[in-house]
DNA sequence: CACACTTTTTGAACATGTTCAAATGTACCG
DNA sequence: CGGTACATTTGAACATGTTCAAAAAGTGTG
């Protein structure tokens, strides 16, 4: 049976949510987890091995975000540059609530061991997500074939530098960072469509050679 | 007098560098560097406000020998893709003794609010010495004038990207690593010689100008 | 030298993430 | 029911980064 357990696992999970968002990350002890869930603290390590996996829902749960508001929203547009807009206004939508801590989020998301790292083992189902996000940014577009299994991931790596910027962006409301958007979203669209021209062609199918080559 | 004083510092310095390279980051504890440089643990906090002071100085240390290396080996060398990529090989020689422990490295080096954070106000003066190294690196190249003065401090960015690269790399030696920056060099350098051209021209221009208003 | 003041040193105390052995609860079998 | 195996819960114990008040050592002054 599922119901008892899973219910004290969403308990645990809820408390530390709330907390992260209130509080912080750093802020927020296990012990305060434990306690505001009502259970004790080998209780909610029995449940998440660690803070770090606490963490992970949290990043899990905003990948849903995004991907559910982004979807709907990506319905009445079209244009690459507009759908990958959305796709990472929407991201950054979801991380709002926890900018205040993005530094400590990201001190325990990015090491390789931690279960975190956006580009690890534990984390592949949702990043998995998140390049679906990006396939479906990239659906209906005009895509040079050369360049379009590749470039969900790489758009989700744009992303993540996003992500990366944001983290660092002190401006009220993180403009910068949406200034940063809705600049990057265009010129990359600008970017794919020269891609078929002359010039550029050879640079973007060394560049897609290289990243082939450097992978696995 | 800075004869005593400076020497205790030195001596902490030095056990912690050298126990971060033969036992990782994490395993260092500073009870341990203190023992190690005969010092008792809150003296040891006296020259090192925090854990992460330590890595500061570590970085910045990687930074000299960088330099130094890069500036001796690019005295033969001229090509632009050639130079940066000495810049850049040079740069994860000075690392690679702390590629055990990158990730623990990178997580108390990235918080926006820590000492190491490489972006940030404390390791201004490194980030600076780093990008003048860049600066040299595009000494003597054509550049195009719309694109110089950027330039040296896009390619500091490159080489933080690679760096991040490299703290996840796991194939033996790095060599994916060292493949990425042999490759990304001469394309960076082609990208920039095509910058002239008519129809990459506006593209770049329309990227520089978004990092300037995304920038402070 | 005696005194005051500063710099340095010390180790105990604290907070917190994590581990673990033991206690308690639960489910199922004979 | 009695009992056994497994799941869950508990809180004490541990390790470690960090703080801090007090002691010690050093330095200059009268």
């Amino acid at each position: 049976m599922d119901g008892k357990s899973a219910q004290t696992k969403a308990k645990v999970l809820d408390a530390a949510l709330g907390m992260f968002r209130s509080q912080g990350f750093a802020k927020t002890t296990m012990r305060a987890i434990a306690a505001e869930a009502g259970v004790s603290l080998g209780s909610a390590y029995y449940y998440y091995a660690s803070k770090d996996e606490l963490v992970l829902e949290l990043y899990r749960e905003s990948v849903v975000e995004q991907s559910t508001a982004a979807s709907l929203a990506m319905q009445g547009n079209s244009g690459l540059g507009n759908r990958i807009k959305l796709a990472m206004h929407a991201g950054i939508d979801a991380l709002t609530p926890y900018h205040g801590f993005g530094g400590t989020f990201i001190s325990s998301a990015l090491p390789p061991q931690s279960a975190v790292n956006p580009f690890g083992e534990a984390s592949a189902e949702v990043r998995e997500a998140a390049v679906g996000l990006f396939s479906e940014a990239v659906d209906g577009a005009k895509i040079p074939a050369f360049l379009r299994a590749q470039l969900p991931e790489l758009l989700w790596l744009a992303y993540m530098g996003v992500v990366l910027f944001w983290v660092y962006d002190s401006s009220a409301n993180q403009r910068r960072t949406r200034t940063l958007i809705d600049g990057a979203a265009p010129l990359i669209a600008k970017l794919v469509s020269f891609s078929r021209l002359p010039v550029v062609k050879p640079l973007v199918e060394e560049a897609l050679a290289l990243k082939d080559k450097v992978q696995g």
